[in-house]
RNA sequence: GGAGAGUUGGCUGAGUGGUCGAAAGCGCCUCCCUGCUAAGGAGGUAACUGGGUAACUGGUUCGAGGGUUCGAAUCCCUCACUCUCCGCCA
């Protein structure tokens, strides 16, 4: 949610802003929205406040034992006004937040200009491309079984036999154990979220289709910055206690609505993963270098797993609703022969906090929070990543170095 | 699933129709005192929001939504959530 006194006083650099990630805004629906809303609140305020002062005489005359029936005349008339302008300012104020609510996130500056992913930026490569592998990671091993997942639930999704299921049980933990040795706190979270939750991350109103929702009510989380960003909801923090650094693995759930005949093969889009998630609340005055930390703690886990990588920063037209700046880790896919998104990494300043009521307290005041998060890292793709990158041409998959304590081997059958 | 209790400011917690945005304590802020620290003393301190250049001034909010009433934290109804006991159960 944006600031809505910065809409009002800056409505038209605002516009200029959003309209580079190609949102436009309607300018003249909020201008005549908010000038109706002015009027109708002064009205109704004054009409309370009358009321107030005669309710006060009111129960004076009463206690004194003195005739009531003019004053009471004279009320029961505020009482029928106030309630019709009351009605027309609610809906008005309904209308108004829907408003707010359609708009995305405003991007940061230094987020560049460009319409759609093929405006993106790159900003570094990482890691050899050693692998000549082109064998598809399904077609190298049949313990991935897609067609037994979708006997058991239907398409997009998977089933991990043996080996592989332990691999990606040995990534889950070395991931973990890296965010904990970076100074992440780990969290067990629910896996189903309430509908202010959702809110508060963006995530509803507006992308509602993207979720899976349970017969209680309840959301499966898409991803766990839902829950992990939900724990701080109305919570005023003392500014001593940031920046907070909490991490959690958990499945996630995509319906993946209007995704049909994309990446319909193999483990890359499931309506079911696994993630790692690292979240960050922190001050707005440090939120972009702690942007570039949390980046850094993601791009770690692939260095050290020696897997291939780019850094893109996404251009104003493709960043997230809910984003301000966002950099993805893409990691060398062979079988594609492209880099495909493993990570993405983004600081969403006040516009969570706002909707979620995370405050900061400080000497100088209350101020909304800053929330950054990103994965570190999605685990399918990464068990996709080592298997193709790293596939010997035989029936052999070498694990890199870091993972032989958590799989206890460096070589994994296929 | 059954029975009961509860939801009030940053926190704990009093408050059964107007004098309540709300006692008290904790915390926090300012000042005093003390060589430093600890302790002590005085005062201040809810949020959101409207109007106004400002000084200032209005409104809303006691889990949410309705209702009763001239007037609701307080009475009534519905809902959500939390806790306790019983049952069932990993």
């Amino acid at each position: 949610m944006i600031d809505i006194k910065n809409l009002r006083d800056n409505i038209d650099a605002t516009s200029v802003a959003l309209l580079r990630r190609g949102y436009k805004l309607d300018s003249e629906k909020f201008k005549s929205l908010d000038s109706k809303r002015k009027a109708l609140q002064v009205n109704v305020e004054t009409l309370q406040s009358t009321r107030k002062k005669l309710s006060e005489e009111f129960g004076k005359l009463k206690a004194s034992g003195s005739d009531t029936t003019s004053l009471k005349e004279k009320i029961d008339t505020i009482n029928s006004d106030l309630k019709k302008e009351n009605e027309l300012l609610n809906s008005l104020l309904e209308s108004i937040n829907e408003y707010l609510l359609d708009i995305p996130n405003i991007p940061d500056q230094s987020t560049p200009d460009g319409s759609n992913e093929n405006d993106n930026v790159l900003i570094r490569k990482v890691g050899e491309i050693l692998s000549t592998n082109t064998v598809d990671h399904t077609d190298l091993t049949k313990k991935i079984d897609t067609d037994l997942a979708s006997k058991l639930a239907g398409s997009r999704f998977a089933v991990l036999k043996g080996s592989l299921a332990k691999l990606q049980r040995a990534l889950i933990s070395f991931m973990l154990d890296i965010a904990h040795k970076n100074g992440y706190e780990e969290y067990y979270l629910p896996y189903m979220a309430n509908k202010d939750s959702l809110i508060g991350t963006g995530n509803l109103p507006k992308f509602e289709e993207d979720l899976f929702k349970t017969s209680e009510n309840l959301y499966l989380i898409p991803t766990a910055e839902v829950p992990l960003t939900n724990i701080y909801r109305d919570i005023l923090i003392n500014e001593d206690e940031l920046p907070i650094k909490l991490t959690s693995h958990t499945p996630c759930f995509r319906s993946e609505a209007g995704s049909y005949g994309r990446d319909t093969k193999g483990l890359i889009r499931q309506h079911q993963f696994e993630k790692i998630e690292l979240f960050k609340i922190s001050n707005p005055s440090s939120s972009m270098t702690e942007l570039d930390g949390l980046l850094e703690n993601a791009e770690e886990i692939l260095k050290s797993l020696e897997l291939p990588y780019q850094v893109v920063q996404l251009c104003a037209g493709d960043i997230g609703f809910s984003s301000c700046k966002t950099f993805d880790i893409e990691v060398w896919m062979p079988s594609q022969n492209k880099y495909r998104e493993i990570s993405s990494c983004s600081n969403f300043s006040d516009f969570q906090a706002r909707r979620s009521n995370i405050k900061i307290k400080s000497k100088d005041g209350k101020q909304f929070a800053h929330t950054i998060n990103g994965s570190g890292l999605a685990v399918g793709r990464t068990l996709i990543a080592l298997l193709e990158n790293r596939y010997d041409g035989t029936n052999l998959i070498k694990l890199p170095k870091v993972l032989e304590p958590y799989f206890g081997s460096l070589d994994l059958e296929i």
